[in-house]
DNA sequence: AGTTCGGACACTGTATACAAGACCTAACAT
DNA sequence: ATGTTAGGTCTTGTATACAGTGTCCGAACT
């Protein structure tokens, strides 16, 4: 019997590797221009340069690092108006999400959803922050899920690690997510209604954008790309 | 001097690889589950393992190929759900992204949408099918660069490519693309109409959805996910 | 004849080796 | 003093080698 399904879940170093150097980026651990020199994070890591190389690649096609022919890779900067671009492109993907997810999802998925949130507001009784950053973009992924679109996922997966970084390299002047907004899109993704729920959405991550625009002080275009 | 610019042009192999691998999978060369091994893919392009290796995460972050650890890297298959799925996500960010456009554009990045459309109508009277598919997924890419939302862009790519691909492997049912419904578009982004920009972003790719649908023969879901 | 076990084969995963280009430094000439 | 050039070093690009795992086929056994 051809047993795909042990290979499926098998994790090589490229995939360890691939985590823990975006997992480094998002959170700061390594900054903006940093230079990634192979050698030096294949020893780091206790590997050869090969996986480190085809991370560096994926990651690049995720936008996480930018890639010089002959010269290296580096940590991506990101700019305060390139952080700002990202909030016109998760307002329309989250709220196709949030949309689709309306329509289509199941009680599984409803209960995932409901889990991730319990989740979070115990991570935030307990004030760990970190936890709390990772289930935020656990619940959006969930929302993903839920909609059940392959493509949609597989281009939400990366934005939402973007998102989640954006949000790392500004958080210091900014206060925690705003869970009743999480609560009332899983209510109406739950209820179907699909109007609402990507009005949810939307209006989340315009919030988002608001706050972010507050802490790196450039009130910059108000003006929403869908509404 | 530093000279990034030179480095920044220079084509490494596995851009080489990647373009090749990508451009035969589109174009149906690679058919839909056919195996890609290393080794055969090397000695067809003449080069090493390495770079095919690292072409193929790539493809693999861009959904091309699905790749299963220890078994081995396959062309992605196409089902006629999931080739629907990505009209929905494409109404969304190809909105956007029009939208944008009219808002953002440049008497610069009006002139190369505008020539695009010239050399489009131009390979349509000469009868170059292959070239149309080409300079059809290029008019759009032109409209995200003309948005001037770097992320934007960086996930429009691929899903362009992969709308080519959706095309591809259902043409034979299919004609020409509507280039009246291009230049519809072009004008609204030149006259810097935002509502007018994205409607007609969202019919045509619902337009396209129209057609792919009746080639597939699966009259699935009529509505809409932003209008 | 069907089934199961074993071994050969094929392919991927990982590491290492070598080649080539880029950058930096320092010596030299003007 | 400044520009330039040569050398060395660092890093990436590419190829090759080896180990480990899965697959496939055939033979032996029931």
């Amino acid at each position: 019997m051809s047993d795909l399904s042990l290979g499926a879940t098998h994790r090589t170093l490229r995939h360890e590797v691939t985590d823990e150097l975006r997992r480094r980026i998002v959170s700061g651990q390594f900054g903006q221009g940093e230079r990634l020199v192979e050698d030096r994070l294949a020893a780091l890591l206790g590997v050869s340069r090969n996986p480190v190389r085809e991370s560096i690649r994926v990651l690049a096609a995720e936008g996480f690092v930018q890639v010089v022919p002959r010269f290296g890779a580096t940590v991506a900067t990101l700019s305060a108006e390139e952080g700002d671009e990202l909030f016109d492109v998760r307002m329309a993907v989250e709220g196709l999400a949030a949309r689709l997810a309306a329509r289509k999802c199941t009680p599984a998925s409803v209960d995932r959803l409901r889990r991730v949130l319990d989740a979070a507001r115990q991570a935030v009784d307990e004030g760990r922050l970190e936890a709390v950053a990772d289930l935020n973009t656990a619940f959006h992924q969930a929302v993903g899920e839920a909609a059940g679109n392959s493509y949609l996922n597989l281009m939400m997966a990366p934005m939402l690690q973007r998102a989640q970084w954006v949000f790392t390299q500004t958080a210091a002047a900014r206060g925690p997510h705003s869970w009743s907004e999480h609560l009332s899109l899983c209510e109406a993704i739950a209820a179907g209604d699909e109007e609402e729920a990507q009005a949810r959405a939307v209006a989340h991550v315009a919030a988002a954008r608001r706050s972010f625009l507050a802490a790196v002080g450039r009130p910059n275009r108000t003006k929403h790309a869908n509404d």
